[in-house]
DNA sequence: AGTTCGATCGCCT
DNA sequence: GGCGATCGAACTG
């Protein structure tokens, strides 16, 4: 399993968002394959963490493309993207859903529960499945302690909707998943 | 230094 | 389907 090339993410983030569905995570013993995603756009976006310039939260945002932006919300949650864009640019991809794939057993330890489709359905739930902390924002997702991944599935059909749990900009349709997964966040 | 608010989750009804 | 937890980033003064 080849990682994916820098050259993959220094695109369009709305084509990289999409060509991301299918492709495989690791971190440590545990990976998995993105069934949903959502871009986040350098302009004319007023959800992106990026739409009010450089800070030092955002710095990774506007770097090289190929690199993990991790953030933490609601007091609780990790939450992984991958930036998207040539350097200079913002554009960010966060992942938001996974099917398991590798090191299911540890997957369910650290969530405490079961469920193989509840693992990682959800933004907060697969960094917490696959390990993924804060300490984590900034790693090359190309040669780094998290790896992206070529895929060997077959075609993917791709479905479009809005992104959730945004008010700003909220009707963008920048949300994509496979459709039909029973590991997406929702339908 | 104080305030506001959030790219979520899980428990409750 | 509704809501509280929980805390850091960013903005205000």
């Amino acid at each position: 399993m080849t990682p994916l090339a820098r050259s993959f993410y220094s695109r369009d983030a709305v084509k990289v968002a999409r060509e991301l569905l299918g492709k495989v995570i690791r971190h440590g013993g545990t990976s998995g394959r993105i069934v949903e995603t959502e871009a986040y756009l350098e302009t004319g976006d007023l959800a992106a963490h990026s739409a009010h310039g450089v800070t030092p939260r955002t710095r990774v945002i506007f770097g090289p493309p190929g690199h993990a932006y991790v953030y933490f919300i609601y007091g609780k949650h990790a939450c992984l993207n991958l930036v998207a864009e040539p350097e200079g640019s913002a554009g960010c991809v966060l992942i938001r859903a996974l099917a398991p794939l590798e090191g299911i057993p540890q997957m369910r330890r650290r969530r405490g529960i079961e469920r193989i489709e509840n693992l990682a359905n959800g933004p907060g739930k697969l960094t917490e499945a696959l390990g993924i902390t804060l300490r984590d924002n900034g790693v090359d997702v190309t040669r780094g302690r998290i790896l992206v991944c070529e895929d060997d599935f077959g075609n993917i059909e791709t479905g479009v909707s809005a992104r959730i749990g945004i008010t700003k900009s909220a009707d963008l349709p920048l949300r994509f998943f496979v459709k039909g997964s029973r590991f997406i966040s929702r339908k």
